[in-house]
DNA sequence: ACGTTACATTCCGGTATGGGAATATGTCAA
DNA sequence: TTGACATATTCCCATACCGGAATGTAACGT
């Protein structure tokens, strides 16, 4: 077997920087194809390839309209990849939490000043982590 | 030109399957190559060369002891992967909304019966130029 | 019907892939 | 040294890529 399909799911059809780009100039609204290859310098052939794999997998979602069709992400498809991704996020964050934690720390102790009054406390927002 | 490198980021490299389940097996503790092969039941070499790409994008980290080597995720490389995903979490936390609304639009226009009555004309859709 | 506009598809060529099998490298132990 | 163990690398091959150029197709305007 050779490498997969860019078509087999939503993680080798993002895998292409091009296709990145043309999902996110489509996120907040519908556009025809020529306005993609105006905005990105592509050419046309080249932007309705990446288009057909992003339809593929569902990322993009097609109207038709006249002569001209409308393309716009469908965020929902890229949900498994932030998910995934998600997953690794008590890692970084622990990291980043300890950093927090010491700065806040210093505060409680006076180390630093971070108005020139007194120092309430404001209540810290603490995410959850599961 | 070809499709690019699975080096050539961590998007490439993230792509494969396989690949993920082994950044996932290696997201809590670090494991010598053997505990990988034996636990996806992956042939050895296929797993080195796995390891060779998440190595190069800094996806993985590794260690000598003594003559195993110890590999472990690297959280840090799937945060833009992460970052990047999440620029479209705004659309899929409304769209259920928004599907709503425009439901609600369009019987306040009347383009939908709700109640058995007369048929209205449907309002024209009009392409708005950025 | 004809030409134009807006996209899609096809063909080509150079490149890179991932799996399997075989082999190389490197480290320990006796 | 010799051998056993742990990983890495190399070779082969069928597959699929992306870009560019050319061509196909469908919907308009006149």
């Amino acid at each position: 077997m050779a490498r997969a399909s860019t078509t087999s799911d939503a993680f080798n059809a993002v895998a292409e920087p091009r296709r990145r780009e043309i999902l996110i100039f489509l996120a907040h609204a519908e556009r025809p194809v020529g306005e993609i290859v105006e905005a990105l310098g592509v050419p046309q052939p080249s932007v309705s390839k990446h288009l057909r794999v992003l339809h593929d997998v569902g990322l993009v979602r097609m109207r038709c309209e006249g002569r001209q069709k409308l393309y716009r992400t469908n965020a929902d498809a890229i949900r498994p990849l932030h998910e995934w991704a998600a997953t690794f996020e008590r890692y970084w964050q622990h990291q980043l939490l300890r950093v927090k934690e010491r700065a806040e720390e210093m505060v409680r102790q006076g180390a630093i000043n971070v108005s020139p009054a007194e120092t309430k406390q404001k209540p810290k927002r603490q995410k959850e982590r599961r």
